[in-house]
DNA sequence: TGGCTGACTTTCG
DNA sequence: ACGAAAGCCAGCC
C-alpha cells in the first residue's frame, strides 16, 4: 500500500475510526494492537496529526486510568468531555466512568 | 548519525 | 495512595 512512511499513523487512525460510539480505549492498547506498546506516547502523536482529519474521534481515546489527558490538545478542553457526553461516556472530574466497561480493546475486539 | 521530544505505561520510593 | 524516574518506539532537526 502506498505511503508506508506513514503506515504507523495510517493504523492509529484506521482503529480509532473504528471505535464504536459510547466506547473508549487507551493509547497503550492501540500501540499494544500494533504491537508497539513501548510506541504509546506516539498514539497520542499521531493523533496530532490527525487534526487534519475530523472523522478521527480523538476524544475516544484517554489514558490508561481513563482520564482525558489529551483533551488539552482539542480545540477546548471542554470538548472533549462534551463529545464523550453526547455518546452517553459519563466522565467526571476529567476521567470515564466505568471506564473499564466503557474500555474498547482493539485487539480483543478485532483479534478474531 | 546523533540526540530530543512526546495526548503513555509501569515500577520503585 | 501519591510522587518521581525509567523504559519504550517512531518521527523530526
Amino acid at each position: 500500500m502506498p505511503k508506508d512512511h506513514t503506515n504507523f499513523f495510517n493504523d492509529v487512525y484506521a482503529v480509532v475510526k473504528l471505535i464504536p460510539e459510547g466506547r473508549v480505549t487507551s493509547y497503550g492498547a492501540i500501540a499494544n494492537y500494533l504491537g508497539t506498546r513501548g510506541s504509546a506516547r506516539m498514539v497520542g502523536w499521531a493523533m496530532n496529526a490527525s487534526h487534519g482529519d475530523p472523522s478521527i474521534p480523538a476524544h475516544r481515546v484517554v489514558n490508561r486510568q481513563g482520564l482525558l489527558t489529551g483533551k488539552h490538545h482539542f480545540v477546548t478542553s471542554s470538548m472533549m468531555q462534551e463529545q464523550l457526553e453526547l455518546e452517553g461516556v459519563v466522565v467526571v472530574d476529567d476521567k470515564v466512568q466505568d471506564f473499564a466497561q466503557r474500555f474498547w480493546d482493539p485487539a480483543q475486539e478485532l483479534a478474531l
